[in-house]
DNA sequence: TATGAATGAGTGTTCATTCAT
DNA sequence: TATGAATGAACACTCATTCAT
């Protein structure tokens, strides 16, 4: 037995990291704890000296991305400035957050289902915060003439499928630093590919 | 026993949509041969008259939208016209094909993981020929000075992540039809977000 | 995968009957499934074809001492006669039950409380409705003036003592049969031990 | 470390008595070292500074009873006097120990089978000295004519049935003191229910 | 004395799959 | 084609116990 209140598990303990990874590449449900447990070079009964349940370590992955991308929204917003200044602060902080950490996002993007029914409304919730956040900018973009009068949801949705998508692809040890990336894509949202 | 060639499992099969509905739910492990037969209204044992493996199950959904994906692109490739016209024509499909079949494209996004290491060159290769069509697509804009000199690599990655989230979010029952989604999406991709 | 609505299990399934002896001899957590999988034949998973959890195969065990029980009081009471007659029906139905079923019996008494809570109830009514049948009994005796005017609570109580103790003691292969010690416990308990 | 001699372990001692209410409620497998650690405010690994095995607890447990009512038996066939007033004695001392010490009784009859062989040979033995005390007394009363000439084996057998149910039923904040229920006990089995 | 971490065996249960009928 | 029974491996988790600190 070990800490007799292990109570919520945080997201820096090496375990985590361990588990972080193994969900990653192959998945919640593909990953033991045994699988884990060899990870950390213990015995998977071990394990739970440190943690209650294996859908704790879920959680703590998950959380870690939930929590900083809403305070860099939170930021964000808080930030000022005209609308494209605050899309640019949301690309930077969030590639930043998705592309440095590539395996809890992923993660993030793909097992919280496997959260307990409770724990997925946490999440959703929070996710319907963010976008809140990002349409609120591009709404206030449209509504002061910065931006043309698109539909904010269907632009928002757009911009987040871009930010969202770096889990998938972004390589870090490419040539392309994520502020690059955060800058092309807001120049490219809101310049647009076409020749003027 | 008939059927001794089952060989590759039919897309169409109900078996296999059944598959695809509980593997877009509950995910390819978190979904027992016993559920699908419970979909079915047979005993998971008599799924084995149908099919081989749970994997070739698994196949068969990615592969629905990996071929058809790759029949679109060839096609809009072939189609000559304007860049514009033909990511326009892209867009038209691949959104009409995630958004008709949002299961098969969920298990086709997130589940392809647990194929075979040979079937996952084969899934792999299918997207970096998609991927590659897209790019030269823009690449050819760009070259012909119907684009602005943005790097093609990027921005078609930023539509393909456009495009591809539509699974995550679309629901059939709203008001925006496909044909209509696709057209915003590439208006807001050339034209950009910014007031001239 | 197999009957899909195991439903309750029978009591008389040769599963059910391991299970008695197995819970009898080493306790309800002291049994493993694989003790229980080995007294059949079988591996413990298959034992999952038949049943649902362990603690269903312990209800089995119990419910066929408790609803057998029950209906000897009931046939007892229903009888008629004086109440020493109707004693000495109880006796004659219970010793043979719990003589006739030792294993049964011994898990009925011992290991009753490993059932869930809401099962436990059920058996704590059952024994109640059994008491009182048996204290209906002698209340009866008493008050007609066929017995003298003892306790009726405390002479049910020790009576329900010799009878239920049965299961610690009792020696099918002995010379005592179940009808003679019934009749002898009868006599004990309206004569007295005592020379007149 | 101290107490090296830890050898038999002490009956109260503030763990066996917590041991001693766990396994009465839980059974001896049920109880788990966290469950008595819990109970004493360390942790389970701790326990072991003050005993060697789980199963000298359960020793324990069982021998205070077994001792106990070894001794009783002894002053009881050695106070002399008619069967009658000796097996007042019993019932006294053993109502009296029975009902006072509940859950070690509870352990006591339900619990010792966990035991080792070697340690369940000591209970066993234990038993049958007492068996045979409280079978010597009635058939000295049979043999002097003080009882009438039933089969003293059976009567002894009855009357232990009843005392050691004790511990099922007696509920120490009723009316009846141990000493009320020995002596209607005494009174029943000897003059019996009957109306003379 | 007590802790926190670990062990290694074991728990009830689930799973994909097989096969005689 | 479908069933019911079975397999054998795996699962998350618990357990009594050990031990360095």
């Amino acid at each position: 037995m070990a800490r007799e209140d292990k109570g919520t598990v945080d997201y820096f303990t090496p375990i985590v990291e361990v588990a972080a990874g193994l969900f990653a590449r192959k998945g919640y449900r593909g990953t033991s704890m045994r699988d884990i447990g060899r990870g950390m070079g213990i015995h998977a009964g071990s394990l739970y000296a440190h943690i209650e349940t294996k859908e704790d370590l879920l959680e703590a992955v998950v959380h870690r991305i939930m929590e900083q991308s809403e305070k860099d929204m939170q930021a964000a917003l808080a930030m000022g400035g005209t609308a494209r200044e605050q899309l640019h602060e949301v690309a930077i902080r969030d590639v930043a957050l998705i592309a440095g950490n590539r395996e809890y996002a992923t993660v993030f993007f793909h097992e919280w289902r496997n959260l307990s029914p409770e724990r997925q409304v946490k999440v959703v919730r929070s996710r319907d915060r963010w976008e809140a956040g990002l349409r609120e900018i591009i709404d206030r973009g449209v509504r002061e003439g910065e931006f043309r009068p698109v539909d904010p949801r269907l632009a928002s949705i757009a911009f987040a499928s871009m930010l969202n998508w770096v889990y998938v692809w972004y390589a870090p040890e490419g040539d392309l630093s994520t502020d690059q990336l955060a800058d092309q894509y807001v120049e490219l949202l809101v310049d647009g590919l076409g020749a003027r």
